[in-house]
This record gives C-alpha cells, sequence and structure tokens, in this order.
RNA sequence: GCCGCGAUGGUGGAAUCGGUAGACACGAAGGACUUAAAAUCCUUUGGCCCGAAACGGCUGUGUGGGUUCAAGUCCCACUCGCGGUACCA
C-alpha cells in the first residue's frame, strides 16, 4: 500500500484532537518537566521554513519526556502586539486587532500541520485583557515597590515612606536616580506633591524626563535593545537623541542580580558573555574636583584611580548637569553653538563619523593629588548616562583621551616605566607605575588598590561600582500595545485600583498622533479615569476633581512577553497571575528553545520581571530559565540566472552558470534572483521562468552544453534540444526579496508533516545556522517510505539476536542524542537501523521502534504502533528500555596501524588479553610485510580499540 | 576595535573519551525494470598515482608550528567567514 502521508497525518491529527491527547494538568503524580519555545509575534508573512525549527526539536524533547514518564508542560501562544500591525492599520486603517487574529489564525494552521503537542488550551495572547491584566498589576505592583540595596530585594514604598518620615534620607542604601538628601523634618514638610516627586526617584517603575532614542518615522521612543547601529530593529529608520517624560523601569537596581544569577543557569557560555557585556560591571573610584577660584566641584568615575598624577584636562557630557556650572561667559556662545551642533546628530552620524569634536569651556579643575589647574573641556566621546557624564582623563593610558589631547594639543604624560606613547596610548592595565608619586615603582594592580584606600581616607571620593546596564524605557507613543493603568492628578501619575484592572484598550478613530501631537490613545473619547466611581468615562468630563486624564503611552513590546511562561501554568486564573499551587508543581521553565538575537533585550527583561516577583513572593524561583537552548539560523539559498551584459546584448539573454567565468562572459554577466521555487537542483524551468513575469517573457538562454535557445519556442522543440540552463547559488539571508522563501505549508503538501520534520532535524546540529536546500529532502522521505513498506505485515515471529542488536543499538542512540540534544544524529541511526531490519516484520521488533521514532515523526509512528496491534496512542506509550546484553559481541576487530597508519585489522575474541593481542598481530602474516624486516620498537595495544606497531 | 562562534568531498553534514576521517543523505555517473516516463532497485563516487586486478601506494579535515605511539579532536600563532557589541572612562 501507498504511504499516503496526507491520510495518515489528517486522521491523527483530528483523532488526536478530539481525545485531547495533549491536555496537560497541573495534578500529577509525575515529575513535571516545562518546555518553552519562545514567544512568536504572529507576523503577517507567515512561518518560513526556519521557523519551526526550534518547535520542531521541543517538540521532539517534549515528547520524548513525555514518554519517559513526565508530565511535560509544552505550550503555546503570542506576542501578539507590536508595531508591524499598527504600521499595516496605518496604511491601510485595517484594526490592528483584526490583522492580528487573521495572522494568529493563519500561524496556528501552519503549526498544526506539523503536528506539534501543544495544549492549545493554554494558549495566550498578549493582547487578551485577560492576560494583560497581569501585565498592568506586575507594573502597578513596581510602581508600588523600590529596590533596598541592604536586603536586595524590592520593598513595598510604604517602607520607604516610613523610613523618610523617621531617618530621612540618613544612611539610606536603596537604588536610585540621582543622590538626593533631606532630613526627617524636612520629609515631614513637603507638600503631597512633593513627596510623590521625591518618591519617583526610587520607585522601581517610575516616570522621568530621559534622553531616548526617538524614532520620528515611527513617531516613538524604542528602548536600547530596539535600536542597532543608530537605526530602529524593526524597519531600519533613523533615531535620534530626545528627552522626555517617560516611564521607566529601574532595571539597573537589580544589575548585580542579573549578573550573579547567570552562574546557576544552564546557558550557553556565548549567551552568559553577551549578557554580561550588556550589564557591564566596572569597579572603579568616583572622584570629587574642585574646580579653580569658584567654591564648586564635581564628580568623576575612572576605574584607573591609579593614573590621577597623569590627569592634564577634563571632559563632560554635552547633557551633563556640570556644564552650565562651568561655562564662562567669554565661552558661553563658542559652547552654545557645540551644544547645538551635537544635539542635531543623529545617533547614526554620531557612530559613523568619530572624528574628535569638543569644546573648551573656559574654566579649569584642580587636581586633587597634584594641585595643578587643568581645563574643563565638553565633548560627545563622555556620554552621560554612564557614571557620573564627567571624566578626568589620561591620554598616556586611554586611546579616547589620547586622540582627543592630540587633537586639541594638551600634554602627554605617561605614567607607566617603559611605555612609549609617542604614537599612542598605552592602554593596558599592567606594567610598574612613574610619575605618580606616592605610587611610583607599584605594580598598576596595587596602585590603583592603594590609590582607592588614598581617596576613601583623605575624603576625595569613594570606592564605587557600575554597570552599563540602563533602566528600561517603558513608554511608547503607539496604539497597539498595553494601556498603563495610569491617571494623571495634579501632573502626578496614580496607580488604577487592582481590582479595576484590566484597563481595557480604547477604540480610535485613527492611529496616528493627534493634531497636538500627542499619542494615537490621545484620539480616545472615552479616555478618562473617575476616580469616584472607579471607571473610564468620557474625556469631556475631565474636571481634575474626580475625573482625572488617562495615561497616553502604551507599553512597549517586551512589556507582555516578560512573564508569559508563568501564565501558561495556570492561564486560566481570574484571582491572580499564577496560583501557589500551579507555580510550585511547574516551578520553572526546565527547557527555553529560541533564538540568540533575545539575548540583550527579552531574555534580560524577564529575567528582571522574574526576580521582581520573587521579591514579590509570587513566584518560587528566582530565575526563569534554567536551561536555554538558541537554535541557529536557517539561511535561505537563492538562485540566480546571469543576464548578459556585454557587447551587443538584449538585456534578455542569459548565461547558464557554469560558462560564465569563460572568456567571452567573463565580468559581463549580472547576476539576477530568481523564485527558488522554479529551480529544481539548480535546473532552471525555464517556461516557468518566461511566465515568472512579463519581463522574462521572450528570454533567451544560452545553455549548459553552450547551444542558445531562443524564444522562439517551435524552433527548440525542433532542434530537441536536452541540454539544461543551470542556475548559480549563494547563501543569504531567507527573504522576500530574494525570492528564496520557502513555506512550511508546501513542505507539508508534497512530502508531509513527518518528513519535514525529519529533515529539519536532518541538516545539521540545532544550534548552528545552516542553508536550506530543498533538493535534500528526498532522502528522509524515501526513508518513511521504506519503513512504510516494511511494516505493511506486522508478525509474532521471534526476533533474531542480530534483529535485537539493531534495534537495542538504536535505543543507545537516540537516547542519548535527545539527552543531549543531537537531534541531527538520530535521523542517520534510524536509516541505518531500518536497512538492517528492512526484510523485518516482527512485532517485538518494529513496535519499540515506532516508539522511538514518536517524538520525531508522531504521524507515521502512531500508525506503526497500530499496526502492531495497539489500541492506544503511541504517545503515551513506555520509551523502551536499554538491555546491554544485546550489544555484546563475542568478538573484537583491532584495526592495525604501523607508525599511525592502518594497514589490515584482526578479529579475535573478545576479552582477549593485551599479550594475546599483541602476539596475533605479530604473528600475523601481513605484519611482516609491512615490517620490511626491521624490529618494532613498540607495540601498542589499547584494548578493544586498537594496534599500533611503532617501527 | 572588543567578545563569542565556526571552517571536514560537488552539497548538507558524521566521527559523542586523542584511536580505521568522510557515516547518513543529496547531487553526479553507469546499470536493471519499463513501449516510455515516473517510481523503485543495484553499482561507483575526497584527490592523485600504479595497474589486467587490489584487502596496492601516496596524499588529505582553513594556514603554519608544537605535544603524542596516534591529532578533524589537545596547545601556540595566524587567515577567512558568521553573529553580537560599540566611544561605558
Amino acid at each position: 500500500m501507498e504511504y499516503n502521508f496526507k491520510e495518515i497525518e489528517q486522521r491523527w491529527q483530528q483523532r488526536w484532537k478530539e481525545e485531547q491527547l495533549y491536555k496537560v494538568s497541573n495534578r500529577s503524580d509525575k515529575p513535571k518537566y516545562y518546555v518553552l519555545d519562545m514567544f512568536p509575534y504572529p507576523s503577517g508573512a507567515g512561518l518560513h521554513v526556519g521557523h519551526p525549527l526550534g518547535y520542531i526539536a521541543s517538540d521532539i524533547y517534549s515528547r520524548y519526556k513525555r514518554l519517559c514518564g513526565y508530565n511535560v508542560l509544552h505550550p503555546m501562544g503570542f506576542d501578539a502586539y507590536g508595531l508591524p500591525a499598527e504600521q499595516y492599520a496605518i496604511q491601510t486603517g485595517q484594526h490592528p486587532e483584526v490583522t492580528t487574529e487573521k495572522n494568529i489564525a493563519r500561524y496556528k494552521e501552519q503549526l498544526s500541520k506539523i503536528g506539534f503537542c501543544y495544549d492549545w488550551d493554554r494558549e495566550v495572547r498578549t493582547c487578551d485583557p485577560d492576560y494583560y491584566k497581569w501585565t498592568q498589576w506586575a507594573f502597578c505592583k513596581m510602581f508600588n515597590s523600590y529596590y533596598c540595596n541592604n536586603s536586595r530585594k524590592a520593598q513595598p514604598i510604604e517602607n520607604l515612606i516610613s523610613y523618610f518620615s523617621e531617618h530621612g534620607t540618613q544612611n539610606l542604601n536603596v537604588a536610585q536616580t540621582e543622590e538626593l538628601s533631606f532630613t526627617a523634618e524636612e520629609w515631614q514638610g513637603m507638600t503631597e506633591k512633593r513627596k510623590q516627586e521625591v518618591l519617583m526617584n526610587y520607585r522601581i517603575a517610575y516616570l522621568a524626563d530621559t534622553k531616548v532614542n526617538w524614532c520620528p518615522a515611527l513617531g516613538t521612543v524604542l528602548a536600547n535593545d530596539e535600536v542597532s547601529e543608530g537605526l530602529s530593529v524593526r524597519g531600519g529608520h533613523p533615531v535620534e537623541q530626545r528627552v522626555m517624560r517617560q516611564w521607566s523601569l529601574r532595571v539597573s537596581a537589580y544589575a548585580q542580580r542579573l549578573l550573579d544569577g547567570l552562574d546557576r543557569i544552564d546557558w550557553t557560555d556565548s549567551l552568559k558573555d553577551t549578557q554580561r557585556n550588556w550589564i557591564g560591571r566596572s569597579e572603579g573610584a568616583e572622584m570629587r574636583f574642585r574646580l579653580a577660584g569658584k567654591d564648586m566641584s564635581f564628580t568623576i568615575f575612572t576605574t584607573r584611580a591609579d593614573t590621577v598624577f597623569g590627569v592634564t584636562f577634563m571632559v563632560l557630557a554635552p547633557e551633563s548637569e556640570y556644564v552650565k556650572q562651568v561655562v564662562t561667559p567669554e565661552h558661553q556662545a563658542e559652547v552654545d553653538e557645540y551644544l547645538t551642533w551635537v544635539s542635531r546628530r543623529t545617533e547614526r552620524e554620531r557612530i559613523s563619523d568619530r572624528k574628535v569634536t569638543g569644546v573648551f569651556t573656559g574654566s579649569y579643575a584642580v587636581n586633587p593629588l597634584t594641585e595643578q589647574e587643568i581645563p574643563i573641556y565638553i565633548s560627545d566621546y563622555v556620554l552621560a548616562g554612564y557614571g557620573t557624564g564627567a571624566i578626568m582623563a589620561v591620554p598616556a593610558h586611554d586611546s579616547r583621551d589620547y586622540a582627543f589631547a592630540r587633537h586639541f594639543d594638551l600634554p602627554v604624560i605617561p605614567l607607566i616605566e617603559g611605555a612609549d606613547v609617542s604614537e599612542q596610548s598605552f592602554d593596558a592595565k599592567e606594567g610598574i607605575m612613574m610619575n605618580s608619586g606616592f605610587l611610583n615603582g607599584m605594580q598598576v594592580k596595587d596602585a590603583i588598590a592603594a590609590m582607592k584606600r588614598y581617596i576613601e581616607e583623605k575624603g576625595i571620593g569613594r570606592v564605587r561600582v557600575n554597570y552599563r546596564l540602563r533602566d528600561a524605557i517603558f513608554s511608547r507613543q503607539r496604539y497597539w500595545g498595553e494601556p498603563f493603568p495610569v491617571y494623571y492628578k495634579d501632573g502626578m501619575p496614580y496607580m488604577i485600583q487592582e481590582d479595576c484592572l484590566p484597563l481595557r484598550l480604547p477604540e480610535v478613530d485613527k492611529f496616528l498622533p493627534t493634531e497636538t501631537g500627542e499619542p494615537p490613545l490621545g484620539n480616545a473619547q472615552l479616555w478618562a479615569w473617575d476616580e469616584k466611581n472607579n471607571k473610564v468615562v468620557d474625556k469631556s468630563l475631565v474636571d481634575n476633581k474626580s475625573v482625572f486624564p488617562l495615561e497616553l503611552c502604551t507599553m512597549p513590546g517586551f512589556a507582555g512577553s516578560s512573564a508569559y511562561y508563568l501564565r501558561y501554568m495556570d492561564n486560566h486564573n481570574s484571582e491572580t497571575l499564577v496560583s501557589k499551587d500551579a507555580n510550585d508543581y511547574w516551578q520553572q521553565v526546565d527547557l527555553y528553545l529560541g533564538g540568540s538575537e533575545h539575548a540583550t533585550g527579552h531574555l534580560i527583561y524577564s529575567r528582571f520581571w522574574n526576580k521582581f516577583l520573587f521579591d514579590l513572593g509570587v513566584v518560587c524561583k528566582d530565575e526563569p530559565f534554567l536551561k536555554l537552548i538558541n537554535q541557529g539560523m536557517i539561511q535561505g539559498r537563492s538562485n540566480f540566472v546571469y543576464r548578459y551584459i556585454g557587447e551587443g546584448a538584449t538585456g534578455n539573454m542569459y548565461i547558464s552558470a557554469n560558462l560564465i567565468d569563460k572568456p567571452e562572459y567573463k565580468e559581463k554577466v549580472q547576476p539576477i534572483h530568481v523564485d527558488v521555487n522554479i529551480v529544481h537542483n539548480d535546473i532552471l524551468d525555464i517556461d516557468a521562468f518566461r511566465s515568472w513575469m512579463p519581463e522574462y517573457r521572450d528570454a533567451e538562454f544560452v545553455l549548459e552544453d553552450g547551444t542558445s535557445l531562443t524564444s522562439d519556442i517551435s524552433n527548440d522543440q525542433a532542434s530537441g534540444n536536452t541540454a539544461a540552463y543551470i542556475c548559480g547559488w549563494a547563501i543569504e539571508k531567507m527573504s522576500k526579496s530574494m525570492f528564496n522563501v520557502v513555506n512550511p505549508d508546501d513542505m507539508v503538501e508534497r512530502y508531509g508533516a513527518d518528513t519535514l520534520r525529519l529533515y529539519e532535524m536532518f541538516l545539521g546540529p540545532l544550534e548552528m545556522s545552516k542553508p536550506w536546500d530543498t533538493n535534500g529532502i528526498d532522502g528522509v522521505h524515501r526513508f518513511l517510505r521504506r519503513l512504510w513498506n516494511q511494516c505493511e505485515n506486522i508478525t509474532g515471529d521471534e526476533p533474531t539476536a542480530e534483529e535485537l542488536r539493531s534495534l537495542h543499538k538504536l535505543i543507545k542512540k537516540v537516547t542519548w542524542d535527545i539527552e543531549n540534544f543531537s537531534f541531527n544524529t538520530s535521523i542517520p541511526a534510524f536509516m541505518i537501523a531500518q536497512n538492517e531490519l528492512q526484510k523485518c516484520s516482527k512485532r517485538a521488533i518494529m513496535e519499540p521502534f515506532a516508539v522511538l521514532l514518536a517524538p520525531f515523526a508522531p504521524h507515521i509512528a502512531e500508525e506503526i504502533y497500530h499496526r502492531c496491534g495497539n489500541e492506544g496512542s503511541v504517545h503515551n506509550a513506555q520509551w523502551p528500555q536499554l538491555e546491554e546484553k544485546y550489544l555484546v559481541e563475542d568478538t573484537q576487530k583491532y584495526p592495525v596501524q604501523f607508525n599511525g597508519k592502518v594497514r589490515f585489522t584482526i578479529e579475535v575474541p573478545k576479552d582477549t588479553p593485551r599479550e594475546e593481542v599483541e602476539s596475533i598481530v605479530l604473528a600475523h602474516a601481513d605484519t611482516a610485510k609491512y615490517l620490511q624486516g626491521g624490529q618494532p620498537k613498540k607495540v601498542i595495544v589499547v584494548p578493544g580499540r586498537i594496534v599500533n606497531i611503532v617501527m
């Protein structure tokens, strides 16, 4: 009987659905295992063949764990808020909800065809009010919390308020935007509004004027991880710097815990390194520099306290608070001009153009150690957001300071013996100090420590740890996102009561900013908060007494994706984000699979979010994802035709790939992308090409054998031309514009889901990037067809020792592979076993075979399992147990090497002693031949492995 | 620049603990079956050399060194490719 994959797959998918095979309970005696795929954004383009790679791997692992007796949670849902749907809405007027709904339906259809074991009853969507209720809830909790550095956890803001009324800021050790100082009396004397302003300095979710990445084209602010090389990651639009009042999350408070936590989780080193770099911890010192002739000082941060004796100038960031205090009247105009120029530069210009710029302020600072006066400059190579926004410049030992000093002709004082600073700075933290007073003769490392001590003793500064990690900007001037549960009273934000959540996203008549430049929610009519009745009312009712305006920004993409893994544990719970029972049972994600592109975004934010919830006592684990695997990208394999552009070119003649290096065509052809779907094994379907686009209708070709094919088709047929047009190829990103997108639906249609799943795994190691080449898929499809035919009539015969050996070899291999996420090597193992067993259709062999195959190819495995006479599902079976006794062989093969080269092999009884193996080899007829009369110097016998004779 | 990852036939890749490099699959070539095609099956397939033949020789895992009886695998230096990051003091 023909292997009718379509019929088999549809039938079983239907039946599994009816029987709710994949429904997962939160109550079970079995041990739990939680497998999670990264939250997909349902884009309008649908899935291409690269997307399911990770899903297939996680599906295999989930099914394997299930067969091993675990209760496996393997959910799927959608990160449904986001820019593309909204941009589409702006262009077409189609409500993003409608587009999103449609895209999700398409994704689910595509996913279900591939036969994943998701429990769809647990699906979540970030745009669902029942879901974003908990996003808003967490935000309120963050607003009402501050971070205590002593207890190293988030605390209720009330604790801080009572501390202030008793002690003011004395001995306060908490995360804060800037260091404030006031007494208990001063606190008590503050107005309500002033108190609220002060508290903003400490809240974990806070409103502040911050320098943001503003993207004019998208009309919104973007987070650092949403910007790459000065362009928005989504859409590639230019981004500029602006100061705006924004919601932020005090992620930086958790910097140290985010760093420490990395040591306790099983992620790849590269991913951990990326996060460590992003967090960017550096230990250094803050030091106060007095202003010459003024009763004023400012603070800088340095990791090279040892170099104070070499400071020849100071530099402030253009945005630094200190700038206006330092500029002298004579230099005001020049400084203003510079500041204007800097503010006009886009981020992109700043990155691409590295020339030295800056301006002198007219003021001098006093070096606290040498008492020398040194000029203060402003330059944009100093960043306002890091350290204190001010540096002491040591040109001899910092390349940026060096460039600046050379440009402005400032002195360079070398501080390390033997360092040549005539051409460039000496940045390495090594060597012996000189020109440095009491540090002279010390190693750099000791000098840094000594200077830190000195600074603290003399009260010039203090030891300090800085992090590169910034607070996350949390406002977006967009429509399609979670609304903030916030209204404004006297200019200060207040949270909507918990029991009134969710605050639903209102309807708007257009998705663009308002005429006054407010975000799209400014277009909503029903968008004001009635504090008395606790409900949303028409904004015309705003009286600022009991009815107040609501926040107009929405939350960013990472808001909804930061705690979704918790919601899957208990997605129907309307009382809490996740019940204690459910959380205690599922604990955390055991295996998380997804792309490494989330290293500095989602994977930082959700670790932060989870730690905050952990501090609140809502979750029992302080790390969300125990083990994480990055799947590699599937790249596209593009095909090209080569248009002739040399002499006499018609612009419509194409040269076959292997001819283009010939002298008559070399450098006279232009490669043009051609749709990979009209190319098979690099041979162009000429008719399909001619009808692909009107411009190719009369295309002419020079074929592989050098003959030409004109547009006169009858002529070609008459000549009986059998040569082909061969296309060139290249590995590129899979994208529409390269015409190399391959759709999983087409693959399922042509080969079936089981073949697609097997082939995606067969392509190569999960973590590595690899090109998709449909050409190879026939191989795995043939394997399934052979297997199908082999299982036509299952018998009850006793298996032979050979057959049992093949089976148990397979059990051993596949079990090891799955445990080690080496899925690509399992497929050949199945092929080899099938080949060894091709005459075997015994139930005792094929039934366990089917169970082994079930995680990889669930449909055909189910069919074979049922042919073996089973009623229940193969997916409820038990993973076959390896029995080593079947693998034991009674003989042992030894390759025999002479000077490391294998010459022949011998076969001896198993467990032949080393000495005996040696004498057998030396007595072997061929040995004399290879010794060529010489004597072996040494004979190495590695028991069970190899023999090497050294001559 | 810095950090990370990678490089093995025409192609994707295998070699899991330092022990027969190229498993498995694609492609290609040849053959069987067939009126024919498709499908299926069989043989060959890293390169070079010798030869009537081979269970024949040499060479071979990006480059150059090294350690070892033995290196794709370990060490040192380098080249190229991919990804991340970018004035973080």
